[in-house]
DNA sequence: TTGCGTGCAAAGGTTTTGCATGGCA
DNA sequence: TGCCATGCAAAACCTTTGCACGCAA
């Protein structure tokens, strides 16, 4: 494992997505909200930095189609969220945290028949959710 | 909706899918395998083949992390739209592709109990893979 | 003939890297 | 002191776009 020095830019950065723990942001919009506090911060070291909290699982990261910037959002340990599974919406943005018992099945299955542990922290299962599924039914007719 | 020709080079394109359709194909190496059969098709062609096949619905696209390609997989209608799941290791990076209609499960209950449409273009299942689950157990020993 | 398709090169946009400097331990 | 972190600018990267020409219908 390698070494890791607190420093001023990694702490402020953990600390914008732990006041937005319900948020997505994207690294340019950090850029942004660290400005607006009187922060500036390299371009390099925000991508740095997030790329390492991921590792580290602090954060969690959506990826985005090409041209588009991936977001992250703050996981929160103490919560637990280890245990439910994150769906988004590919058409509203919306994130809803799904706890299901139902679901954990999938877990069971994959450890049991693939021989792969899920990682529930970071995964992402993007889809269309009820809302947008109607709207889309409704455009159609 | 718009007009579409037929052109020699689109044929080829859907061809080269459909000979692999168990595969997922990068636009690289789209270009590689055509290039070996005598074929030269130019990048942005590709590009532009590939989002109207997409469009269309005669492929799925496998949208990549920063800095990777995006995939496309032939997408065989007869056969019923048989989604497919990613599996990717966080410790290895390896990607699996995983068809296993158990998991197909989980698409039918979000659907039916939770109203949500899984995208399984999008959707990436993180986890740790069986080498390195064994790798982790040694070294912990 | 009409206008979509193609190919080349250049541009676009996000993310990464090289390198010298700064700061934690 | 040792070495990771930062910042700037430049590079790398996949993908898209502009433009002139080619080709399907």
């Amino acid at each position: 494992m390698k070494e890791s020095y607190k420093t001023k830019q990694r702490e402020q950065i953990l600390q914008s997505f732990q006041q937005r723990s319900d948020e997505h942001i994207n690294a340019d919009q950090l850029s942004d909200l660290l400005k607006k506090e009187g922060t500036t911060i390299g371009t390099a070291t925000i991508y740095r930095t997030l790329d390492k909290l991921v590792t580290q699982g602090s954060l969690r990261k959506f990826i985005a189609d090409a041209g588009e910037k991936s977001c992250y959002q703050y996981i929160d340990k103490e919560k637990g969220c280890a245990d439910h599974y994150h769906l988004k919406c590919t058409e509203c943005g919306a994130l809803i945290h799904l706890e299901c018992d139902e679901v954990q099945l999938l877990a069971k299955h994959l450890l049991a028949s693939h021989n792969f542990m899920i990682d529930t922290t970071r995964t992402v299962i993007y889809g269309t959710c009820q809302t947008c599924i109607q709207k889309k039914e409704i455009s159609h007719e």
